[in-house]
DNA sequence: AAAAGTATTGAACAGTTGTTCAATGTCGGT
DNA sequence: ACCGACATTGAACAACTGTTCAATACTTTT
């Protein structure tokens, strides 16, 4: 047998094992389904080893929190292979892609949010990511759309984020398809409308 | 001092008291912080009364669902006083309110989600107010736009939704007001579009 | 081969949980 | 004054919780 060095490709890492069991916990059966115990059952290791790799159960929860904030970040993330405009119009349909839309993702993000709002310190960390989605969002606005100001590339990140989030949470309730396949178009109208009237176009767009 | 019928208009109902508390604790710090203990001491009554009015505590928590269903409801509900085109509009301006976008609401709403989809129970008592919702703002399309057919208001009042979901969940992230008030706006575009060309508009918009 | 380091185990502890239940209080009706 | 019906209490129970820790297994270094 192997001598665990590397292990079949199976058995390795258990640290991210142990996390990935309480993310599927948390999915599937809420925050009240975590229980130590019940992570160590699903990973399939001993209670003890769950508090020798996350000293609290915070701690393990807050893991958690940050393996799915940076997933969302690769949503927005740049890609310097296509053009700019391609850039921003592929990012606004993945919200829409077949992997994103699983129920264990969406639920996942549900309960991690009910989870900030109820305790200050997830919250913070879920706000600053919030944050950063949106700079990533409106800085391929910007590149998409030069002639715009940053403010008005951050504005239109706004506003796109809200239905975003609402085709998240909708598609957890079992809504028909079209609606969501309607509001990804609204998305790309806005990210895509033509700069208003009074703009001062010098391309001055830049992060503060 | 008040034979306890009618008490100073305090006292009275301890049932719906145990109710509200358990909402209270419910919105302030998610399910882990609703234990019947907390919600007998946030009521001011004894461990024992919560189990006497409420068998479960998922009987508990199933009123409390049922209660914020009703309320949702609410918001889309006919009222004759007003003509048609102003009973939608005030709906849709309803869910950017002040007494709407209070934490406690939101943060409740979020909770009871992220339960219901952690239960297969209480999923089926909030698909089915989602339904009802749906339906009621169909209603008020149908209503103040009648040459629309029934299937046509459906489809755009689902797509209502998914903007307003988002903006009641974005609001406890802190969105700032604007993008909000711009969802508003597009809510109300397309509830008042113009119908579309290939509609037989006879005017047979029914439930079925 | 011995030592030192890390990984892993499960028993033990003190608290908390939901639920049950006998005891007590508070009524209006007779 | 007694009654039956409902309201209210808090102690008791068993099950479960997060955390700690000494004991063991496995690797690597010396």
């Amino acid at each position: 047998m192997g001598t665990s060095a590397v292990n079949s490709g199976e058995q390795i890492d258990r640290q991210t094992r142990i996390l990935e069991a309480a993310m599927d916990l948390l999915s599937r059966h809420g925050i009240s389904g975590v229980s130590m115990r019940a992570v160590a059952r699903e990973a399939g290791v001993a209670l003890g080893l769950v508090n020798y790799y996350y000293d609290d159960k915070t701690t393990l929860i807050r893991a958690a929190l940050r393996r799915v904030d940076e997933h969302d970040l690769l949503l927005v993330a740049p890609d310097p292979a296509v053009a700019p405009e391609e850039q921003l119009r592929k990012a606004l349909r993945r919200v829409a892609g077949a992997d994103l839309l699983t129920t264990r993702y969406l639920s996942l993000r549900l309960h991690l949010w009910a989870l900030a709002q109820a305790d200050e310190d997830y919250a913070q960390i879920n706000a600053a990511a919030f944050d950063r989605y949106i700079d990533g969002l409106a800085a391929l606005v910007s590149a998409a759309k030069p002639e715009l100001s940053w403010d008005g590339c951050r504005e239109r990140a706004s506003d796109i984020v809200v239905i975003q989030n609402g085709m998240w949470l909708t598609s957890l309730l079992g809504v028909d398809k079209a609606a969501i396949q309607h509001s990804i178009a609204r998305t790309e109208d806005i990210a895509f409308a033509p700069a208003p009237a009074g703009n001062s176009g010098d391309g001055s767009a830049k992060k503060p």
